[in-house]
DNA sequence: GTCTATACAATGATAGAC
DNA sequence: GTCTATCATTGTATAGAC
């Protein structure tokens, strides 16, 4: 420390940011974002893989959180206990600061095609580590595969929710109600026979 | 025609495969398949939008044969009814001779990040179709949601055994099967009460 | 109407100097 | 750690050949 200005990845983070809500994600480059910065190119690309996942920097602990959250539950946690033990992990991270992240990055995301594909394998990584943990507990291949798209479904909607409206219930109850929801709309299905409107 | 050898296209489609098919998808260059091809870079670029879409040529069709499938149900068709229906249509559209294709397809998948990332957005686009598709006939979001995410992934599990087994079922047949799997799996969930195993 | 040649911008890797 | 410099590759743009 001492040499050069220090917290180079905090800068790049902001200019990045702040040149993907003025010009838009594919208009800025990765040159401009250094310049900004105060840095090089070189540099910009040791701090981060690639381009997009300036975008989604911190995002890579939330595969580490659902996982440890089914793995953590009672011994005697039903299917949909586990469901919430791991979603109840994930949403704990999301603390009311991030909320105002995730505000500045929704105009940046629909933006880009590019990053909405890199968007869509979060959202893949998340449910297949949801799901491989279910397995895991419940033995069954498609009981686990059908519980983490419901989970995962309710994560993100509740996500959605919860940077678009302005109130103090925390995010993890977004969440939990949205999977309430769904799981009662799943029911609904089962028992409403075979006849639909 | 008649100036130039015909079916470019084609030409490149099969340089293409066989070259990844030989180095991976990441060692082979747009160059090499241009040139394998007897074309050029600049012609590979006006048939194909990117590299990627090289390997997911013709998949187009199938949000548009998943939303028909649907739409096409007759008007007092249950919920399972419309997913099935809808599946169907996406199914037929894999004649046997596809079976070949996706043998040669699943390694060269398995050899690039950058193309399982596309295929997961392949996979988005076919959930998003089928929930939108749904829920114009149900009305519900949250049913259509769940039905959409339980649809597609009996499409792809069907998918992975029809490639995988070699017999004379069809693909259809493949796709229901696992359709109705899920659905048990999923009511079990509903019916076991709250405690698991 | 299809292909080629050329030039160009951007991402990302790499090597060596400070 | 960071910089300069150079490089390979993807993908675009343009003008022209047949």
């Amino acid at each position: 420390m001492g040499r050069w200005e220090p917290d180079a990845q905090g800068r790049l983070l902001r200019a990045a940011l702040e040149l993907f809500s003025e010009h838009g994600y594919d208009a800025t480059t990765t040159a401009q974002i250094a310049e900004r910065a105060g840095l090089t190119k070189t540099t910009l690309f040791r701090l981060f893989p690639d381009k997009r996942e300036i975008v989604f920097q911190g995002q890579g602990r939330l595969v580490a959180l659902v996982t440890a959250g089914v793995e953590e539950a009672p011994v005697d946690a039903s299917a949909e206990e586990l469901v919430r033990a791991g979603l109840c992990s994930l949403s704990a991270a999301h603390t009311p600061d991030l909320r105002e992240t995730g505000r500045t990055l929704d105009p940046i995301l629909a933006s880009s095609e590019e990053l909405r594909e890199r968007a869509v394998f979060k959202r893949s990584a998340l449910t297949s580590a949801l799901e491989q943990a279910l397995m895991r507990r419940l033995g069954d291949a498609r009981q686990a595969g059908v519980l983490a798209d419901l989970g995962i479904r309710a994560y993100y909607a509740g996500y959605e929710i919860w940077v678009a409206v302005e109130d103090q219930r925390s995010f993890t109850d977004y969440v939990l109600d949205e999977l309430a929801a769904l799981q009662d709309a799943a029911r609904q299905l089962h028992t409403a026979g075979s006849r639909g409107a």
